[in-house]
RNA sequence: GGGCAGGUGGCAGAGCGGUCAAUUGCAUCAGACUGUAAAUCUGACGCCCAAGCGGCUACGGGGGUUCGAAUCCCUCCCUGCCCA
C-alpha cells in the first residue's frame, strides 16, 4: 500500500515535469492534466516533416517529449508527413518552401527511424505515413475543410502576416499545409498532438478540424524552441546545429560552442539532469562558483553520452582537453595519400581541399593559420616535399590532415 | 489586361557613368586573448599568376550607347504592390 503511494506520488511528479519543463502551452490544461492523471493511455500525435534527413538536437527536444509520454504508458503514434512534406511547412520559413518530389521525400526519410530509435522506443510507436489517406483526398474534400478557416484566420498566424505586410509571397498552397496536419490528427484519432512551439497553428488546426469531423478536440502541447550554437534559431542553413548523429568528438565540441548564455536552456531541454541540479547550476554560475566552461563540459557530456553513450562522452571530452586545452595533437589524424611529390603549399592545400582555392590558401598563410609538422608557414609558395612517412599539416585551430606519398 | 516599384557577392542592404572586386551589417575564415570551437578585440573575405599601383570574370539574361556601365537605352525573364 504504501509502495503504491509513492508510486504515485511518483508519477504525478513525472506528469508535472512532463507539462511544464520545456513547455510553452497547453492547451486545454485542465483537461490535459485530469486525463493523465486519470492513467488511461493516450494517443501522443507527433508530425515530423521529413524534409531534411538528420535529426537535430532542437526536433530532440519534443521527440524526448513524446518519450515521456510513452514513459507514462501512452501510446506514440509517430506521424511521417511524407505527403506534407511535398507541400511544404510555412512553419519556419519566412520565405516560400520549394515542393519536394516524392523522390527526395524517400531519400530524407531513409535513416530517420534509426535516428528516431535513439530517442523513442519504436517498438511500442504507431509509425504512419500520411500519404496514406491525404492522397486520397478528393477536392471536394480539401475544399470543404478548407471551410474551417478563414482567410483572416490564417493570416493571423505570425509567420504569414510577417509576410503578408512585408509584401512577400504567401503562396495558397502553404494555406493548405495546416488543413493537412489537422486531418492527420482526425485520422489518427489523436487525444494529444504536441509539436514545437513554431507548430501552435498547425496543431491548434488539429482541434478545429477534429471538432469538424465530430470528433473530441485534441489537447495540445508545444515545446520551447532551442536556439543553435550561435544563439540563433537552429537552422541547418546557419550551420549552428547539433545533429543526433554527429560523431562524439564533433558533437562534443559543439556543445562546448555553445553561447554561455544557453546553457541552462540546454541543460533543461536536451538533458535528462534533474530540475534540481540545473537550478543549482544556473545559481553557481550566476555567482560565479561555477565556470562556464566546467558547466559546459558537463552538459557536453550528458549530450554525448545520450547519443553515443558513457563511455565515448569521456573519451571526447579527453579528446577535447587534449586539442584545445593543452593544443596537442587529436588522436587520430585523417591521413591522405598523394602522388605527386613535391608541392607549393598553397597547391598542397587546394590539393588536399584544406583551402577552396589558391588565393584563400595564400590568406590562410598569410594570416600564420597554417602549421606543417607544427611550425607555422609564411611562404606559400614554399617546395613541400612529401615522404612515405608523411607531413602534418594543421589549418586553423581543428583541421588536421596528415599527407604522404 | 493596365499602372508602379524592384532584381547587386552565402544573406540583408548601399551604390545610380570613371577613383567599384563593389560602403555597411550578419554569417564565414584566420590571429590574439582566455574559460572552449564561448565572449571580446584585430585582420581577411571572387578567381588566376611571374604577387604587381598585375590579369581575368562578376551587380537577373541578351543586345546597345560611351574612350569607359552595377550605374544610361532597348528587349526578354522573374518578384512585389495597386487597379481591373
Amino acid at each position: 500500500m504504501a509502495s503504491l503511494m509513492k508510486s504515485s506520488k511518483r508519477v504525478s511528479e513525472a506528469i508535472d515535469e512532463l507539462l511544464s519543463r520545456g513547455v510553452t502551452e497547453i492547451i486545454d490544461r485542465t483537461h490535459l492534466r485530469k486525463v493523465l492523471l486519470a492513467g488511461k493511455p493516450l494517443r501522443i500525435k507527433l508530425g515530423i516533416d521529413p524534409t531534411g534527413p538528420r535529426i537535430h538536437l532542437g526536433n530532440a527536444v519534443i521527440i524526448r517529449k513524446l518519450r515521456d509520454f510513452q514513459r507514462l504508458g501512452h501510446k506514440a503514434v509517430f506521424i511521417v508527413g511524407d505527403f506534407t512534406a511535398q507541400i511544404g511547412d510555412p512553419s519556419d520559413k519566412l520565405a516560400k518552401r520549394p515542393m519536394l518530389t516524392a523522390l527526395e521525400v524517400k531519400a530524407n526519410l531513409k535513416s530517420y527511424r534509426d535516428q528516431l530509435s535513439k530517442i523513442i522506443d519504436l517498438s511500442r510507436a504507431e509509425f504512419v505515413f500520411n500519404s496514406r489517406w491525404l492522397s486520397k483526398l478528393t477536392f471536394k474534400e480539401v475544399a470543404l475543410l478548407a471551410e474551417t478557416f478563414t482567410v483572416q484566420q490564417m493570416l493571423a498566424r505570425r509567420n504569414f502576416k510577417e509576410r503578408y505586410e512585408k509584401g512577400t509571397e504567401i503562396s495558397i498552397r502553404e494555406f493548405l499545409y495546416p488543413l493537412m496536419q489537422g486531418y492527420d490528427s482526425v485520422e489518427v484519432k489523436a487525444d494529444v498532438e504536441i509539436g514545437g512551439f513554431d507548430q501552435l497553428f498547425n496543431v491548434m488546426a488539429g482541434r478545429t478540424i477534429q471538432q469538424f469531423y465530430g470528433q473530441k478536440p485534441q489537447d495540445i502541447l508545444t515545446g520551447e524552441m532551442l536556439e543553435g550554437t550561435d544563439g540563433r534559431k537552429m537552422s541547418k542553413s546557419w550551420g549552428n546545429v547539433i545533429n543526433i548523429t554527429d560523431e562524439p568528438n564533433d558533437m562534443f565540441g559543439k556543445v562546448m560552442s555553445v553561447r554561455d548564455d544557453l546553457i541552462i536552456k540546454y541543460f533543461t531541454l536536451t538533458t535528462d539532469v534533474s530540475l534540481e541540479e540545473i537550478k543549482i547550476f544556473e545559481k553557481d554560475l550566476k555567482s560565479g562558483k561555477l565556470n562556464p566552461r566546467d558547466a559546459k563540459a558537463r552538459l557536453a557530456r550528458e549530450i554525448v553520452s545520450l547519443y553515443h553513450g558513457d563511455a565515448a562522452a569521456k573519451k571526447a571530452e579527453a579528446e577535447f582537453d587534449k586539442v584545445f586545452r593543452t593544443k596537442g595533437l587529436p588522436s587520430e589524424i585523417k591521413t591522405k595519400k598523394l602522388t605527386k611529390p613535391v608541392f607549393e603549399l598553397a597547391e598542397l592545400l587546394v590539393a588536399t581541399r584544406l583551402a577552396k582555392s589558391k588565393s584563400e590558401a595564400a590568406r590562410l598563410i598569410g594570416q600564420g593559420g597554417v602549421k606543417i609538422d607544427g611550425i607555422e608557414q609564411s611562404d606559400f609558395r614554399e617546395k613541400i616535399s612529401l615522404s612515405k612517412e608523411g607531413v602534418l599539416i594543421q589549418v586553423g585551430k581543428r583541421n588536421f590532415l596528415r599527407v604522404s606519398l
